[in-house]
DNA sequence: TGTATATGTGCACATTCATGCACGCGTCAA
DNA sequence: TTGACGCGTGCATGAATGTGCACATATACA
C-alpha cells in the first residue's frame, strides 16, 4: 500500500532516476569491508601506526596473523587500503584519498534524495 | 615493522587523536545495515515508491514478508530508515537527512586523515 | 647454498546470519 | 463480537564467514 500508488506521481521519473544512480554507487562490497569490527580495528591501527606490514598490524590485535592477512585483502578489494610489496614484507596503508572520493560520490547522490525522501521533521 | 617505529613521530599524537575520532564515527552497525544486497534493494524500493508499508515493500521483492520485516528493523537500527505506525500498517521511509548527516560526519573526519594517511600518488 | 623470516593459502571448525514457515498479537471492518 | 488483515517473532535450516592451525612459497641473510 504505497502512497499515491493510484495517481501518476509527478516525481516518479526522478525517483526512478535517483534509484538508478543510488544503485550504481551503493556498492555492498565496499560497505561489507567496513561492517566487520576487526577490520575497523585494523583501520584504527593503520591510522595510529601509519604504513605497516602484516606482522606489525597483527601484533596490535588478538587475532592470528593469517586472519589479519585475510581481512587486509578484503579491505584492499573494497578500496579502503592499498598494498605495496617490499622484499618479504607487504606494507599496507590506508587509502584515505580513495575513501574520501567514495564517500563524496555517495553523499552527492544522497543529497539529491533529500527533496524526495525526507520524512516529516517535527523539530 | 612500522615506519619510524624507533623515532618519536611528531604526528603520533594527532594520529592517536584522529584514530579516536574515527573510532567514534565508524560504527560497524551502520555499515552492516548497508552491506546486505537485499537491504540495498529495499532502499531502492523506498526511493522508487516512497513511504510504504511492509507489505508493499515485500511485494517488490522475492523474499518472504517476514524477511523484509527483519531487514527493515536492521535498517531502522542503523538509522537509514524510520518507521511510523498507522493502525495495522507500519510505514517505513528512507531517512535521507539522517544518512546525509552521518556521511558528512564520516567525510569530515576522513578529510582530516588526508595529510596523515595518503599513500604516494604516482599519477 | 642453507637457514630464518614474512606472507599467503588449504583445511576444518564455530559462529553469525539470511531465509521461510507457523503462530500470536494488535487493529479494522461487518 | 467475530472474522479478516497487517505485522512481528520463535524456530529450524542452509549458506556465508570469521578463526586458527599447518603448510607452501618467496625473499633476505650468513
Amino acid at each position: 500500500m504505497t502512497q499515491n500508488s493510484t495517481t501518476i506521481d509527478s516525481s516518479s521519473m526522478s525517483r526512478q532516476a535517483a534509484a538508478d544512480k543510488i544503485a550504481r554507487i551503493l556498492d555492498a562490497q565496499f560497505f561489507r569491508a567496513l561492517c566487520e569490527p576487526v577490520r575497523i580495528e585494523i583501520i584504527l591501527v593503520l591510522i595510529r601506526k601509519g604504513r605497516s606490514d602484516v606482522g606489525a598490524i597483527a601484533e596490535e590485535l588478538p587475532q592470528d596473523r593469517s586472519v589479519i592477512s585475510r581481512h587486509l585483502q578484503v579491505l584492499e578489494r573494497g578500496g579502503i587500503v592499498c598494498a605495496s610489496q617490499e622484499g618479504r614484507h607487504v606494507f599496507y596503508e590506508l587509502d584515505a584519498s580513495a575513501s574520501v572520493q567514495r564517500f563524496e560520490a555517495i553523499l552527492g547522490q544522497l543529497r539529491a534524495l533529500l527533496p524526495l525522501c525526507c520524512p516529516a521533521k517535527p523539530r
